[in-house]
DNA sequence: TTGCTCCTCACGTCACGTGAGGTGGC
DNA sequence: TTGCTCCTCACGTCACGTGAGGTGGC
């Protein structure tokens, strides 16, 4: 680490460069847009960069390392040091959200990953991912706007099916098979009448049990899971 | 919003960007990075995307969504399906390692828009968050390397201190003066010699003490800055 | 004379945005 | 004929990395 220059108080590019852990260039990016410039050059055109030069390009360091921007920096050491706390605020918000939006990404990849490992074929899983960003979009949308005609086709049949539910029918009986048969028709639409999406749907529900989704509860997504075996086994059958 | 194209089962450019929210451009940019063409053509040279396109687009937004790069993309699609869970984990790496390091970015932020927010002068506020900065990377280099003979130094001076305190020393008496002198010129050294530095440094350490510093306590702290004001106030009366 | 450092272009990165200038379909 | 959509380049973004080809200082 050289940290003082054998000529006088001046410093080659190189050895502001080893001082500072920057690159050459770097250094020479610095100075193509401004934002620190050598204050001499010597006989041979070399750069010499003098005290103030040296304090100045700390202080880039420094803001750099806070992560703002090159233009940023540039602003406030040349233009408007009043801005300071104002541009660090700004900064400090976009951090956050960053933060967050990192934050619902991890969510969304920890269970992709726990997908990909479980689902046997590739194409399953790619299945599985697909249609969990799907899901996931829809949730946004029902966000910005909370009545959709989706969701309450799936809220006035789960209040039906919760009726059979609690008058004991048994999942084979035909005003359950009438609902079963409902419902697949809703979930072909959603996921526009893919097999391995609607597959994948199930199985994301399963090992990851919405809460309160348009008025279902897990007891009542149980019920409509017997149903649907029972419509499938007798189809089979048949 | 258009779901389904007038003309059969081909959507037209414009007609898929609808769909998916994407843009023309970013149709024309998949394309060009070998990620989606379209199966077909018009008589005009029109793009003509078919079924087959829209199932890959939407697999494609899927897992650009959680991240992943068009090259990551195109590979798992094209070539290694298998590596799915492998990717997926080796991106989960990066964004937890993203995650901290915004976190870590965050503290530093939030004690520099502190800074700025209290300190009168702009410069001092730059002062004060280039000594944070300094501060953090002597922090990361003990990480490193720990026994740092800055360190050393410290610790030494800190247990003579500590000596004088516990002895009840005054803090204008022979010995501690000549410790303040000695604190002085370490922390001279330490800063470069630059004086808005080490005020800043002052500054900072009054307003977020360090914990176990070298073996420092706030209460020695608060010895050291009385010896070190009697210093110069009688260095101002001589 | 041999290395080493320095110099000035200038293209590449990543995922597109933003025109420019021209043509096709209703 | 008038809009609208489509087409193909091609430069710009952000903070540099990475050569290329040549010169200066010990």
């Amino acid at each position: 680490m050289t940290e003082r220059p054998p000529h006088g108080q001046r410093w080659r590019i190189g050895e502001l460069a080893d001082a500072t852990g920057l690159t050459v260039r770097t250094l020479h990016h610095y100075e193509h847009v401004g934002l620190l410039a050598p204050s001499a050059r010597s006989d041979g055109n070399q750069r010499l960069y003098e005290e103030d030069d040296v304090r100045r390009l700390y202080r880039i360091i420094a803001l750099r390392d806070l992560g703002l921007s090159l233009a940023d920096i540039r602003r406030l050491l040349d233009e408007d040091r009043g801005a300071l706390a104002e541009v660090l605020r700004a900064h400090l918000a976009h951090v956050d959200a960053e933060l967050a939006r990192l934050g619902r990404l991890r969510t969304l990849l920890e269970r992709a990953c726990a997908g990909a490992e479980r689902m046997g074929e590739p194409a399953d899983a790619l299945a599985a991912i697909e249609a969990m960003s799907l899901v996931a979009k829809r949730a946004e949308a029902r966000e910005a706007e909370p009545h959709d005609e989706t969701e309450a086709a799936w809220r006035e049949l789960g209040a039906q099916l919760r009726a059979c539910m609690d008058a004991r029918e048994v999942p084979y009986s035909p005003c359950v098979r009438a609902l079963a048969h409902r419902a697949r028709a809703l979930l072909f639409e959603f996921t526009g009448g893919d097999r391995s999406t609607m597959d994948a749907l199930v199985f994301l529900r399963r090992r990851d049990p919405p809460q309160n989704l348009a008025g279902w509860d897990p007891a009542l997504f149980r019920y409509l899971d017997e149903a649907l075996a029972c419509l499938a086994s007798s189809e089979n059958e048949g």
